[in-house]
RNA sequence: GGAGGUGUGGCCGAGUGGACAAUGGCAGCAGACUGUAAAUCUGCCGGGCUUCGCCCUACGGAGGUUCGAAUCCUCCCGCCUCCA
């Protein structure tokens, strides 16, 4: 995929820094941890700093010191998330800012125009987010609703050609007839790229795949589709191959922060008392700056210490674990082996008394210049 | 020596006659988290059992008053403050 700021190789996992950057990690980390695109949201930079602030700061590359690719989230899903602090109508949403109760308008074209200032490389319409569940009706009108704001949005864009562009968000909740047609009144709105919104809404996850199953076959397969706020690997794994090439999630970020690591041998709670002794790596498999000197023990001291290192360890492992596995995931496609790659374990890891190898840190030679070199 | 205060579950700390196995917080043990109002939230947290309930043992110790005591009285023990 192609944008003003690089090309972006898919399926991707895009790390999510809503305010600017993803909490805890600082650009150039999250380069090294082998991002290629990084998505932020149009709601919360609008309410602070202000998108004026951010386009006289430059844009939002300039401002944030990412110069890869960013995407920004339109604000629809604080529609949902944000459920009891906003109206909707016709004409778009008003929110009741969450930090100080002041009111906060925000129009299809206007959305479009705020992401403009901002310069980023992705837009995304402003669309509905409905909770689940909804009852068919209330999906309907309300897929009616974000199919016009999404012909207003598209008839405000003016694209630079440069890649990019603007997409379109298909909802349509958990019913099939409605999800393919709103799949096809979208695509025929002719936008850069396609999302499969209202999803990770509090459904069931098979909800959630048979949307997916329905949905992203319907998109025009030589354009970006993009599953929004998913998910678990094995989500994540499900939804590549029906297709769908972009992806974002708090999940690698948030569980970090909560001390849930996601590892090669399955999901670790690293508060729990078990590792309070564990010598091995979080991931013996890691190639991430946590995984090369940090042990379970000493993640886990730092995290009931609450060391504000423990979530900036465990959030450049998460983020690691994730991009890794985008990257196996394209390596699959191309050696045509994405059917015979298994979902990853959800169990718990380390049961089992410590074995494997235990965290090494190499001796530190005296001589600068050799460590260098080294 | 005199006067006053205080002692509560691992810790801190509420509670001054019944609604008390005892508010909170911390620590501890688990769980949740999916386009981030989240470094957050939830459950458990004296013991036992047939665990939306019952039974033990518990508010420094012993005794007493009372239908009923962490709460009132007496004595004892520990700690704190002030005065000699």
């Amino acid at each position: 995929m192609t944008t003003p700021h690089g090309v972006v190789e898919t399926p991707a996992f895009m790390p999510v820094g809503t305010l600017g950057a993803v909490k805890g990690v600082t650009p150039q980390e999250l380069e090294a941890a082998g991002a290629s695109i990084m998505l932020s949201n149009l709601y919360h930079l609008a309410l602070r700093p202000g998108i004026d602030i951010v386009e006289r700061l430059g844009g939002i590359h300039a401002f944030t010191g990412w110069r890869g690719p960013i995407l920004t989230d339109s604000g629809g899903f604080q529609v949902w998330s944000l459920g009891g602090l906003r109206t909707v109508d016709a004409g778009g949403v008003t929110f009741r800012s969450h930090l100080d109760g002041s009111p906060l308008r925000f129009t299809p074209e206007g959305v479009v125009r705020f992401q403009e200032q901002m310069g980023v490389d992705i837009a995304m319409v402003l669309d509905e987010c409905p909770p689940w569940p909804v009852e068919p009706a209330a999906a309907a009108a309300s897929w009616e609703r974000t199919l016009a704001w999404a012909g207003t949005a598209r008839a405000a864009w003016q694209g630079r050609g440069e890649g990019g562009g603007l997409f379109g968000i298909v909802q349509g909740s958990s019913y099939p007839d409605l999800r393919r047609r709103a799949a096809a009144d979208l695509a025929a709105l002719d936008f850069d790229g396609y999302a499969i919104g209202g999803v990770s809404v509090g459904e069931p996850e098979a909800d959630r795949r048979a949307v997916v199953e329905w949905t992203a076959p319907e998109l025009p397969a030589a354009k970006p589709r993009y599953l929004m706020g998913v998910g678990y690997p094995e989500d994540i794994l499900h939804a590549v191959r029906q297709g769908v090439d972009l992806f974002d999630c708090v999940l690698p970020a948030r569980n970090a922060r909560h001390g849930v690591l996601f590892t090669r041998q399955g999901v670790l709670k690293i508060k729990n008392a078990r590792y309070k002794d564990d010598r091995r790596p979080l991931d013996p498999e890691c190639g991430c700056p946590a995984c090369a000197r940090t042990s379970r023990a000493f993640l886990h001291h730092l995290m009931r210490a609450g060391e504000l290192t423990a979530p900036v360890l465990a959030t450049l492992h998460n983020l690691r674990f994730y991009l890794d596995f985008m990257a196996d995931l394209r390596q699959s496609i191309q050696l045509g082996t994405l059917t015979e790659m298994a979902s990853l374990a959800c169990r718990t890891a380390g049961e089992d008394a410590p074995e494997g190898p235990d965290v090494r840190v190499h001796p530190v030679s005296s001589d600068p210049l050799e460590q260098r070199s080294s």
